[in-house]
DNA sequence: GTTCTATGGCTACAAGTGTAGTCATTAAAG
DNA sequence: CTTTAATGACTACACTTGTAGCCATAGAAC
């Protein structure tokens, strides 16, 4: 968990952090270089976001040369599980079921979530 | 669905929301009785809530006498089920079980919610 | 009828965000 | 060495958000 909890993660950023959390340390422009498949930004762009993140505690810089090589202080993983209990308690008062209700209409849940799904509950039964 | 997915509410304007789900139409002196046991929040500051909402195309407006009574348009359904689906999108590539799992972790599923969970994939299973 | 009070409309203003531009510097290319 | 290209630092600027203040007005309370 950590300060994961304290951090906001804007949409943009969130980009940047998402290449980093699959590859880091990295450079400015190589960031840019994963970016530009999924993304128009100009380099500056990106060079800012990283900035802020290094600014809120979200990376952490390393100095290679005369530039910085970036990598991520909170893991994805933590972070998505502040996300998660962020929106399940904003919005169904923490409970469970409804979130996955909600994801489950609009063909949200495949046959293979379904199983993945349940093999999660029996393991959780077991295990609690 | 709607333009639910299009709209962005923000923490605040989302406690506002919350109010006239529960409840609506108010007026603004109404809605902000209700805030009252939550928030220390100014009258005006509601107000500027209700307005931004209203632009937003998040409120309704009709007009009684000379105030306005504010209801939603939209549910607090379809706007849980767009942001439950961006989140689960955004951090877990539309993965229904890893976001299931989070919630999991710290404690976040009853037993009750375990078994809910079971029964709706049970539905799910014979209903697809 | 005059004073109080609540209303919506408009204004404010700092912090956060999206999206860059400018600059001095330095390493690389030639 | 000189030109070029890339880097981080600083700056920019409009939009959103949090949090209100001011104002003219109309109904409520005398």
């Amino acid at each position: 968990m950590g300060q994961s909890g304290k951090i906001r993660i804007s949409q943009s950023e969130l980009d940047v952090m998402d290449v980093l959390w699959t590859q880091s340390p990295l450079g400015a422009s190589e960031v840019a270089g994963k970016l530009a498949e999924s993304k128009d930004w100009n380099i500056r762009t990106i060079k800012t976001l990283l900035s802020r993140l290094v600014e809120k505690g979200a990376l952490s810089t390393e100095t290679e040369g005369r530039r910085y090589l970036y990598a991520p202080l909170i893991s994805k993983d933590s972070y998505a599980a502040s996300a998660t209990r962020r929106l399940s308690d904003r919005l169904f008062g923490g409970r469970a079921a409804p979130l996955v209700m909600h994801l489950a209409e609009d063909d949200g849940l495949t046959p293979g979530d379904i199983a993945e799904l349940e093999a999660l509950l029996a393991k959780l039964k077991k295990g609690e």
